[in-house]
DNA sequence: CATAACTGCAACAGTGGTGTCTCAGTTATG
DNA sequence: CATAACTGAGACACCACTGTTGCAGTTATG
């Protein structure tokens, strides 16, 4: 009785089957985003799914969390991509993916938080690959002009990183993402002093 | 058997009861920040004392997290106090309270991090007297040309906080309060931009 | 120093979540 | 269409944590 997707080793799913897991993801996000501390019940009803069915698909809690840190380490990378941060003009690039970075947070806030505080999980191997190309990009920036000579690129990216995070808060979290983006990479690089 | 501490209607504690009160506080603190799950075994444990001792004091987790949240708040207070927002020039004060602040979250990080999320916290009240001062200060900042004059307050503040929260995390953790205010203010006015 | 307060320890019932199993009914797929 | 996969439902043992009580021994305090 297969349940782990560990290395897919694993006969593909039926396509209802498929289907199930999406449903219980996206649920489960909405549900611990409000609730970190939700049973696994609370979040079957949330995906109108028995509870038998999630402990089919996940065995247990935890797998079920790494497969939601998964999958959003997996949509980041596709952003970083879309991005073009090796290629494209470095102002360009870091609004662009930004925007995109955000359009994710917004959606999973709960395992987006999770990829970002928890040093020790699975899915850490793909958030270095990301750390790592965010900061490729600042140092084009930095050698573009774009930021300051002295400055100190691995602050600077958590800088972004808390900036993104908090952007997402508060009363403009309604806002377009590009508006929102707009607004973070303006203070990431200017602050709040006089221009 | 009066347990609760709301509004001051019981007995002052004994000496050593007042101790305990405090181990358990800092214990819990210590435990939470690693495991915010953790149970009150052993946060007990942590404590040094039999887990009926730590029910004894606080009727269940959510009145002993609510404690932590209120000498936290009550530490944020004498802070801002100590920082005269008011009065004292805001570049001055800026640094000042942000040294401070750091210090606190430094050693509070569980707490501070409650108050900072949850918005309906019995410390919500207490939270929002410190938004208020912050953002007076803010605004003198503002005032005096040291914020440019169409900054929007709410976010610079905002800003500021994320800013303080990423400064405790990483790798210069361990550096002075000091030099991690530096480092914060710096990057609150003028971002990761050239001079 | 006498008393009241405090503590540790052991035991207890209660609660809520977890993970597993079976089975009957439905649905996708070659 | 025959088969294999999937699902919901009910039931189960299990476990960790919670919150309370009683009691015997220690400690602060007027």
């Amino acid at each position: 009785m297969p349940k782990g997707d560990i290395l897919g080793a694993t006969r593909p799913l039926r396509a209802d089957a498929e289907r199930s897991v999406r449903t219980i993801l996206e649920a489960a996000e909405r549900v611990l985003s409000v609730n970190p501390g939700a049973s696994m019940e609370q979040i079957a009803e949330a995906a109108g799914v028995a509870r038998t069915t999630v402990h089919r698909r996940f065995a247990n809690r935890q797998a079920l969390v790494e497969a939601m840190t998964a999958d959003v380490v997996r949509q980041l990378d596709d952003v970083m991509d879309a991005g073009r941060p090796e290629t494209a003009p470095p102002v360009v690039a870091l609004h662009e993916i930004t925007a995109n970075v955000l359009r994710v947070k917004i959606g999973w806030p709960f395992a987006m938080g999770l990829v970002f505080t928890d040093a020790d999980s699975p899915a850490a191997e793909g958030k270095r690959r990301v750390d790592d190309r965010c900061l490729a990009l600042l140092r084009r920036a930095r050698d573009d002009g774009l930021l300051d000579a002295a400055t100190d690129l691995d602050w600077t990216r958590r800088v972004f990183y808390a900036l993104i995070g908090e952007a997402v808060h508060g009363p403009d979290s309604g806002l377009e993402p590009d508006a929102l983006a707009q607004r973070v990479v303006d203070t990431l690089l200017h602050g709040a002093g006089p221009r």
